[in-house]
DNA sequence: TGGTGAAATGCAAGCGCTTACATCATAACT
DNA sequence: AGTTATGATGTAAGCGCTTGCATTTCACCA
């Protein structure tokens, strides 16, 4: 008997218990195939000693951490947060752990995030958005660690995903954009590179604007970080532009949010000179005056679903399916109809500019 | 050569490279213990073979899995999305990985969570605030799992702790109310069961009304979930009170911005007929109308030195500190000089009474 | 050229657990 | 009562890695 205070094993609570380690192994992985009076005396030691498994051995025998990995762009954006949080509670249902990490929306970061993760025994991989570099999935297959996708579907991808079609939600709500008249429409988007949601965004757009005889080319875009402050400055600029847009379509919320305050301070009143839209509908765009008209989206559902698909996907239950989202329109006061005697002018060919900031 | 497709080990590398299985270990943990020639063999062996090491394996031998645990009530409150993000930054830059759980505010979720953390082996766990079961404390010890308390600063805790003064911060904010002739106060509080940071801040307002010569007692106090929509429903409880406050202090910026929501629909200026501060500063703040008047705190900060502090215990490179950081107020538009012709009415004994729903 | 010490490498013993297989006890048959 | 199933428990072999100690190598010196 160590009485030396030192963590107990397994082989102490054996022997307290005046039985084999098998037992008490059994005892605790699969409770039944050990008789009612042992079992009791083996779970008294293990109360006694406070034992608690070694996770380290654990592993090494079953294969398997339990853990789930999560990369995200950053937690600091409500939607990635609620989806994680929902995500999290899914697994810890599941028995499963959830380790996270950020990558700042940096490729390089990102890699660098897998690797570690996977080497720290993540069971599976929850990812956002299919772009990557290609070697990254092959490094993946190779060591048999499962990927979900999530924040985009993509049914023709070679990973499984789930999430919502951006480009389709944002035309639909393009659509209604264009419905009250406007055809100067600028976006403030995210940065594109590495980021196929942001990019789908800029396409859905154009789609809109094609499918209604408009030039999709004809828009003035402004690349920017999602960031509040990022999103007014890009607004200012905007609105310094000879040919005012009427309406301001963002990348997401945040952006939009910015771009809200800006027009605040510029004294715009919103949505009679300008109207703006968001992407997400977080709390933000509740909140804010006036209220924002955005895409509605199921984060937390996403979350949800996400764990499941992935859980059944490292236990080999699934092959890992795409699953498609739906996204609603939530249409709130920011968004109006044009308005003739705005200040915008009346020109009727704006210049094919496109900024990547 | 097992050319049977499968994850390689130690073992594999050596012999491929034609060395022992120690040699390798050398290359990967202490590369100066090898010679250059060797090392480039080993090197090149584990590149062609992919090989990354099995987790399990190191960590039972390790007896470390470099690997933090953080248990916050939830990412949905930016405030705990950006401390957490900030977390994870730092800890990634000290190699070490995190893991997250969320307890929604319940203590018993919150127990079981830290015992999964600890059973998967954190190396060292972040909690928020002190109020805990004595018992889990002496569980933690037994386990030897270091653990820094957050979010609060309390020098005379059995657990180091990294945060403000909760109450010193509301109390300063609370004094600028009463500077503008508020006596009317009432407290939108999350649930003080099990957290002591909104027990503090109500006895830090009631501490400045104390050293004003109000009767701390005198306030209307309404507890509820940390929600947009709670806070909303709180103010308007509040706003049918017979004798309406002035000023009401909400416990957080999210119960303020609902509160502040709520006065709109019911057409109440802000800070005309009734003044709202929140606590936190974050983003939703300085986007609301009228800007929400908060105490701002270093989120980012705390998440930083958070981790920096913990490693360091963890690393048996300090016991634990506790720091403390500081607040300021954020004054913004809504919090106004109290008007004497708003529709509070005259009474000057408000009831003594406190409500806990 | 032989001897020496330091540096490089190999050997092998675990780390704490799970599990296939062997053994033993018990209850249920003929 | 003797023989079997059947279920409960024990034995021991790893899982893949690190590391103390033993052995080998080699540069350097007398």
């Amino acid at each position: 008997m160590a009485d030396i205070r030192s963590i107990p094993t397994l082989d102490d609570v054996a022997k307290t218990a005046g039985v084999s380690t098998a037992t008490v192994s059994r005892c605790l992985n699969s409770p039944d195939r050990v008789v009612e009076s042992t079992r009791q005396r083996v779970m008294s030691a293990v109360e006694k000693l406070g034992y608690t498994p070694n996770f380290g051995a654990r592993i090494l025998v079953a294969k398997r951490t339990f853990t789930i990995g999560a990369i995200i762009p950053t937690m600091e954006n409500a939607i990635f947060a609620r989806g994680l949080q929902a995500f999290q509670e899914e697994l810890r249902k599941k028995g499963y752990t959830l380790l996270v990490a950020s990558s700042a929306y940096r490729p390089e970061m990102e890699e660098e995030q897998i690797r570690t993760l996977v080497s720290r025994g993540a069971d599976g991989l929850l990812l956002i958005g299919h772009d990557r570099d290609p070697s990254l999935y092959e490094y993946l297959d190779r060591q048999e660690v499962p990927v979900l996708v999530a924040w985009t579907y993509a049914a023709d991808a070679s990973q499984p995903s789930i999430g919502f079609d951006n480009r389709a939600s944002i035309r639909a709500l393009t659509q209604e954009v264009l419905n009250l008249g406007h055809t100067q429409i600028a976006i403030i988007s995210g940065i594109t590179k590495g980021n196929d949601r942001a990019r789908q965004r800029i396409e859905g757009i154009e789609d809109a604007l094609a499918a209604n005889g408009l030039d999709p080319k004809s828009m003035h875009i402004v690349e920017t970080s999602y960031d509040i402050e990022r999103g007014g400055q890009a607004f200012d600029k905007l609105m310094s532009l000879e040919k005012r847009p009427t309406a301001v379509m963002c990348g997401n919320d945040v952006l939009a949010a910015g771009a809200l305050r800006c027009a605040r301070e510029r004294g715009l009143d919103v949505p009679g000179d300008v109207s703006i839209t968001g992407f997400d509908d977080i709390e933000l765009a509740k909140v804010v005056i006036p209220g924002l008209t955005t895409v509605h989206v199921p984060h937390r559902e996403m979350g949800r679903k996400a764990a499941s698909e992935l859980v059944k996907m490292v236990e080999k239950k699934s092959v890992g399916k795409s699953i498609k989202l739906q996204t609603s329109l939530q249409i709130r006061e920011s968004l109006g109809p044009v308005m003739p005697q705005g200040p915008t002018d009346t020109g009727t060919g704006p210049e094919d500019f496109r900024e990547d900031s």
